[in-house]
DNA sequence: TCTTTCTTTTTGACACTTCAAAATAACGTG
DNA sequence: CACGTTATTTTGAAGTGTCAAAAAGAAAGA
């Protein structure tokens, strides 16, 4: 069984690995991600190739193994139906679920989640709109396209908003700026580091091209 | 913060303490109920006392203090709770509960506990008729006679089942005997080790004396 | 009381996860 | 290409929780 500090590993490995498909992802990464020094990485990559779950290329990266993909997408289901549930079941908001999901996503069983599953009606998105994994390790792919590389004058839906900090949801949800809220760009402008959109049904905003980058877009 | 290890011990202490009020517990006996060898709880003991959870004497046992009682309570609140909350909104059945909750405990925050209290109705039981604590602290005492030690010709209401195994709980339930049930006790048989009863609606059945054991009585 | 038996404690060791700081490798620039 | 910067790895250490096996204490019977 791995523990659930290797299931983080695996979990954020999948994360930063899909920012930039099929690439290595850099040692320092995955540190700065899992707040821990780099040689505490070093260390923890080295037992996870030994256990089969990542290739790791000494001072070039690491990437996952298929085993490794099929265990972090097992965890990300477990995270992202707690989420779901947290907000749906027991009324929690979207801005505070990533945290308590972190710890809860390791002390629940199968069968539970099986049961968490049934309950919400076999959902396909989280709270964020991230796809959750199917049990047998289907996902949808993920929209790649973040508001900060959109192109002004275009119409798009928001389709998922990136579960990090509880400040960053808040703000959003108090702007409307949800997973299938419709918004128009109406300017982007790189020297000032700042997007500008108007949300269907609400007002408008601006925001910083950092912020912009956690939010992703479908077409209309 | 105490650590899930710390809980489980604090926790333990307060159930085996439960059975003799007022003793110490002898360490052997928390050895064999955290299924660790007892050195391991020496070790442990000695760490518990200095954070001032225990009152340790050595070669003589161990007793919860104050504040170790007050954790004890709030980890037993947190285990009732997730148990009541997985057979009733969840579906789970309640010979199955306890090791799913032995997890959920550990990983589970006030805000997520005190949503779930609220959802379930602030209950003042779990599915085996164990009182959950409140908040601050409070419990109701809990019923001290078994059937081992009931009399025969006499009713009584079955008040809880100790949440054991999963086995002995099927059993239980697939004879009636559940919290609320009556029954009439119609044969206690010190030298056969053996109690008939007779379960209100239901059929008769004979148990052995440390199954009786785990069954606790109210006056109807 | 002496000896045997049972319980408890001590000791030394290990697995896991982490850090700090030193050593090493790779990279880009002049 | 040498040099300095940056990323990565190594080394030594710490904290937590565990075990096995040896040592010490307590209890109980002869």
């Amino acid at each position: 069984m791995p523990s659930s500090t290797v299931e983080d590993y695996i979990k954020r490995l999948y994360t930063e690995q899909q920012q930039a498909p099929g690439e290595l992802v850099p040692m320092g990464r995955l540190a700065d991600a899992m707040a821990v020094v780099p040689g505490t990485v070093t260390t923890m990559i080295k037992a996870l190739a030994d256990s089969g779950l990542v290739e790791y290329e000494p001072r070039a990266g690491v990437r996952l193994t298929a085993g490794g993909e099929r265990l972090a997408l097992h965890v990300l289901r477990r995270h992202r139906l707690v989420e779901l549930f947290l907000v749906r079941t027991l009324g929690l908001d979207w801005s505070e679920v990533h945290d308590e999901a972190e710890e809860l996503e390791h002390a629940i069983s199968e069968k539970v989640l099986d049961r968490i599953d049934a309950l919400l009606g076999h959902p396909t998105v989280d709270p964020h709109g991230s796809p959750i994994p199917r049990a047998n390790g289907e996902v949808a792919r993920e929209e790649t396209l973040t508001l900060a590389a959109s192109h002004a004058g275009r119409s798009y839906r928001i389709a998922r908003v990136a579960d990090s900090e509880s400040q960053f949801l808040q703000y959003a949800e108090r702007h409307g700026l949800v997973p299938g809220a419709q918004i128009d760009v109406e300017n982007t402008d790189e020297a000032a580091e700042a997007v500008s959109v108007r949300i269907a049904g609400r007002g408008q905003c601006t925001l910083g091209m950092s912020a912009a980058r956690r939010i992703f877009l479908a077409s209309v």
